[in-house]
DNA sequence: GCCAAACCCCAGTGGAGAACCGGGGTATAC
DNA sequence: GTATACCCCGGTTCTCCACTGGGGTTTGGC
């Protein structure tokens, strides 16, 4: 399990999605990615891949942009970032064929512990965390006055 | 938090020291490697940071060798992985210094799921994965009969 | 229709770190 | 005193991440 900057960068594009979700109106990558202070190029390739596993839905041409596929909270962090991370490391890495005893006692101790990675990531939906941002964001006001 | 083949490799060569552990001669980088089928010259570096972490100690000289530096109960697969790995991560990334609203609460999501990761390397000893390996060999043989 | 705005695809680059390898130095048992 | 071990430091190769760039294709607005 990688937790990787291209993981946080999907995951800041997609919150500044689902700040926008009601309007019905797509957001361009480029505004996404000024307003995260994400390279935009970069920013786009992210996107295509959350787009083929279906997170997010595109619009091509002028006035396009990028949407949430489904409502905010019914996709995890976990979505995402397995999705971002490609869950592509099922075979236990195919580089010592018969894997001794020790070695697969550890590998089954490295994947309890990535699953109860994944629990956490699991447990987190887009919405929580557009919530938790917004109460951060009103108390960084209050402390403000 | 990293779980790459360099904590594998501490763990099958502190594996083998709990296997010796009882008398109290040391083992040698050679045969460690030997059994577990590890890179030598590379176990080596690997048994330096384990020693300057004060899991292992060594003796020089002729008949010289590893030994685990307390006992096999008292050493978690934390304490091994922190100390391959290196633990320096602590400040949020030195890379975007204002770190917005966002980019704090992602990031304590990423903490919280990495400490959920930790919390299982912290419940397994050596003792733990050394009885557990003598199980399941013991379990392999009633197979083969 | 045309053009500009957006996404789309594919390919390459630079740097960092992982996994090794090797050359010498130093301590210690015999 | 010498063989046997650890010790230290440096280099090499390879892979992957973060990022950049060059073109294409679709679409809305004039």
């Amino acid at each position: 399990m990688e937790l990787s900057c291209k993981s946080e960068y999907a995951l800041l594009a997609l919150l500044e999605l689902t700040a926008h979700y009601n309007g019905g109106e797509p957001l361009q990558i480029r505004q996404i990615a000024a307003e995260q202070n994400i390279p935009d190029r970069y920013l786009e390739q992210l996107l295509a891949t959350l787009r083929r596993s279906g997170l997010v839905r595109s619009q091509r041409g002028a006035k396009g942009g990028y949407l949430l596929a489904r409502e905010p909270w019914k996709i995890t962090l976990l979505d995402v970032v397995s999705c971002i991370e490609g869950l592509d490391s099922q075979p236990p890495e195919p580089n010592k064929d018969p894997k001794s005893v020790e070695g697969m006692i550890v590998w089954e101790v490295w994947q309890e512990a990535g699953q109860a990675a994944d629990a956490v990531l699991q447990k987190y939906t887009l919405q929580d965390l557009a919530e938790k941002r917004d109460s951060r964001q009103q108390l960084d006001l209050m402390y403000y006055i």
